[in-house]
DNA sequence: AAATACAGCAACCGCTGTTAG
DNA sequence: TCTAACAGCGGTTGCTGTATT
């Protein structure tokens, strides 16, 4: 529309506040109200665009600001709505009086989101990041290789397992890991076709990963496949889950996301079960996607209804490969 | 004591939605 | 219906104070 911006306009001020400019504005706006910003500054004497001008009273001056530091259930209120809402800071302002959706965004980005990071939460989606699990050096760690793979395919989550034979067969010339690959892939899809992943490890896309990954989760919603198990009974999972995850997953504070939703996307829904109240090893499952999360990282709701583009797929796939062993997770425990 | 790095926050920028003429 | 102005929002920038080297 060939708007330029307010400020633009040769002799406003721009930068810092004064005390007397505060004190124009306050007692401009206590006369006349606030509104009519584009006028206020000339029939104020304030040599600022209109826009400053609301800024500067929303913002700071507005008599019911209530400033300081956040408290705790300010800060529990924030994290629980942006797990709801996401970047909408005015609509999480609206629900916390007194404060400013500017204020509410600088703080989750100085503190917040900083202190979820470092419990190894991701801000963006409120779930706990995979990417800091290192699946590219588990497959190229000397004391690793498929066979090892394959017999810890019952123990952990059939998805990441297939990715990473995927990974294995794609990337290593081992004809004994392409022939392991294959009997896995066989045993697995007894009813699919068997990709040519000699001649084109590349042929079994992501398309094709995250449809089988759900039609793996049709069976009742279990992820040992290989083994039907009873995930609702606590000691068998103890045993399947080396102590050393149960420690890292149980150490992230994470009640107040599992109170708050109680199941994914209804399209996801049809397809595997409320998760919140089995402990099943099933990141995906355990902590459920915000609904209105701004980043697609939610493979249920980005596949299942068919919606995701395929750079959205092809991005989903390269990041998953994005890992990083913790310290504390000693491959052993899974062997 | 000076230099540098970092954290916190106020303010700005650019875009979008709404409204009035 | 179209257009321009207004208002609001989220992302980003840059200044300032503090901590560290």
């Amino acid at each position: 529309m060939g708007r330029s911006p307010c400020c633009d306009k040769t002799g406003l001020k721009k930068g810092p506040w004064t005390p007397e400019e505060d004190l124009k504005l306050t007692q401009y706006i206590q006369i006349h109200g606030p509104g009519n910003w584009r006028t206020l500054p000339k029939n104020s004497g304030l040599e600022r665009c209109g826009k400053s001008c609301r800024l500067r009273w929303t913002n700071y001056l507005r008599p019911d600001i209530k400033r300081g530091r956040f408290s705790f259930e300010e800060e529990e209120s924030i994290i629980q709505l942006h797990s709801v809402l996401g970047n909408k800071w005015s609509a999480i302002a609206a629900r916390l009086p007194g404060r400013t959706d500017n204020e509410i965004k600088n703080y989750w980005n100085t503190h917040i989101r900083k202190r979820l990071l470092k419990n190894g939460i991701d801000p963006v989606t409120h779930r706990p990041r995979i990417d800091l699990i290192d699946l590219s050096s588990i497959l190229t760690s000397a004391s690793f290789n498929l066979s090892n793979l394959l017999k810890i395919q019952t123990l952990v989550n059939p998805q990441v397992l297939r990715l990473a034979t995927l990974l294995a067969s794609s990337s290593s010339s081992n004809q004994e890991n392409k022939e392991l690959f294959l009997n896995n892939y066989i045993n697995q899809n007894p009813n699919e076709p068997i990709p040519n992943v000699a001649s084109n490890p590349s042929n079994l896309g992501c398309n094709q990963l995250w449809n089988q990954e759900h039609h793996m989760q049709v069976d009742n919603g279990q992820y040992y496949s290989g083994n039907l198990v009873n995930l609702n009974d606590q000691s068998r999972q103890e045993k399947l889950m080396p102590s050393c995850l149960n420690d890292h997953y149980n150490s992230i504070p994470l009640q107040n996301y599992s109170d708050q939703f109680t199941s994914q996307a209804s399209d996801s829904s049809t397809l595997q079960p409320s998760n919140t109240e089995n402990n099943n090893f099933n990141i995906d499952s355990v902590f459920p996607t915000p609904m209105s999360s701004p980043t697609p990282l939610d493979s249920s709701s980005v596949f299942i209804n068919g919606s995701g583009t395929e750079d959205e797929i092809e991005s989903y796939c390269n990041d998953i490969f994005k890992f990083e062993i913790p310290e504390s997770l000693d491959l052993e425990d899974f062997m």
